[in-house]
DNA sequence: ATATAAATAGGAGATTTTTCCTATTTTAAA
DNA sequence: TTTAAAATAGGAAAAATCTCCTATTTATAT
């Protein structure tokens, strides 16, 4: 985690995504940070100091088991606030998060900017609203999708995931996030390969029938 | 759904964890309903005129998808908030929402509340802390316990909507719930009764071991 | 009390998904 | 470049879960 100064930093703090939601009042004490992927920013159990804006890149928010296995709660892409649950709730983290990508972050230190966060409603309306908007869409998801097979699942999952045509994530995180098992993952993908959905250039997916994935995905995408 | 007045609308207006929550001003808007086990509160689609607090009893949150079949959200107990994501995001209904047994609810008119409840910086933190204990508890839930097999999901469920040692939930509520099957709750939910667990005296089940249930649902509750 | 609908009960076979292996390929590090 | 670790690939069998049926029991409304 390196800090970053001068006219990149600036060209960060002028984000509107940022300058939405928070308060101008916390400019004077925020600062930008960039992460190479694979960066641990929060560690599970530990206090935290900071409140993070993602305003580049993509993290993985996860928690450990008891049994020491790691379950992913969600993968959250650019511009994301992390650690609010911590802001409202003075408490140590209750989740651990990592950088998947090269990211950069907007960094708010808990100290002088709580209490200028908590004591403005407007951020405070804002907030809620937000959390609720993102706490209804995975709650959509999650009902929606819960039931279908795997391969329904996986054909909505890579259409929400795509970087243009191209599909790369790893079927160990794929696995990892629908919750199955990467044996299954893997007889899936395969089978979406063979019946033309996908091309596959080394450990890259491309999408080569856009139109019937999105048949294929089409129970879960609805409405 | 009837208005309640005099002394018993008052021993509700007096209800700790409303007032905790909500400032006094609302108290000379807001007043006291009684409804009976499936009267629907809030339809999806329609506009909102109330917020809602549930002092008693319980509701069931679901969505109707394009294809007429009605999903389970979640199933909230008293006490609980009702309708504020319209409070924040002015639109209509997200979800519907109906009484699952005889509740009592208090019914602030958003007409003056509104503006009222978004100007009050303790509601504000409040609410947003609440959601987010709600949100959190629920991505916990289903994290934790999706990839489990049923059994060991209908074990954790039993013990959070028990009544005493009862527990009376049919088993279309359950399947619905739980995103299973009929047919396969209905196989679990007689292993239970045949290994011990439960006891079920017509439609009811009693919990007989629930010492060795809790053991069977160890794995989902919380670390 | 009687009729009717809702809820329970469970057989049988098909699908989906998991677990356990072992082998190969790719990436990252020394 | 060599080596080790991570990721992919897939066989085989077991376990979990679903769909489709058909009866029976229980609750609800005449």
């Amino acid at each position: 985690m390196k800090k970053i100064e001068g006219k990149r930093s600036e060209h960060y703090l002028n984000n509107k995504s940022f300058s939405d939601l928070f308060p101008k009042q916390v400019l004077s004490y925020a600062y930008v940070c960039e992460c190479e992927a694979g960066e641990n920013l929060v560690r599970q159990g530990q206090q935290i100091y900071d409140l993070y804006y993602l305003v580049e890149g993509r993290c993985s928010i996860h928690t450990f088991l008891s049994n020491g296995k790691k379950m992913t709660l969600s993968n959250v892409n650019a511009p994301a606030l992390i650690g609010e649950i911590e802001l409202l709730d003075l408490r140590n983290a209750t989740f651990s998060v990592r950088t998947l990508e090269d990211s950069v972050l907007i960094v708010c230190p808990l100290n002088p900017c709580r209490d200028i966060l908590l004591s403005d409603n407007r951020f405070l309306r804002k907030l809620c609203a937000s959390i609720i908007r993102k706490e209804e869409y995975s709650a959509f998801k999650a009902i929606h999708s819960s039931g279908f097979p795997l391969k329904i699942r996986i054909a909505d999952f890579i259409l929400d995931n795509r970087e243009g045509n191209l599909f790369r994530m790893k079927k160990v995180q794929i696995a990892d996030l629908l919750g199955a098992s990467y044996r299954h993952v893997e007889t899936i993908m395969s089978a979406l390969v063979n019946e033309g959905y996908l091309g596959k250039e080394k450990l890259i997916y491309r999408i080569i029938d856009e139109k019937r994935l999105a048949e294929l995905a089409e129970p879960i995408s609805r409405e």
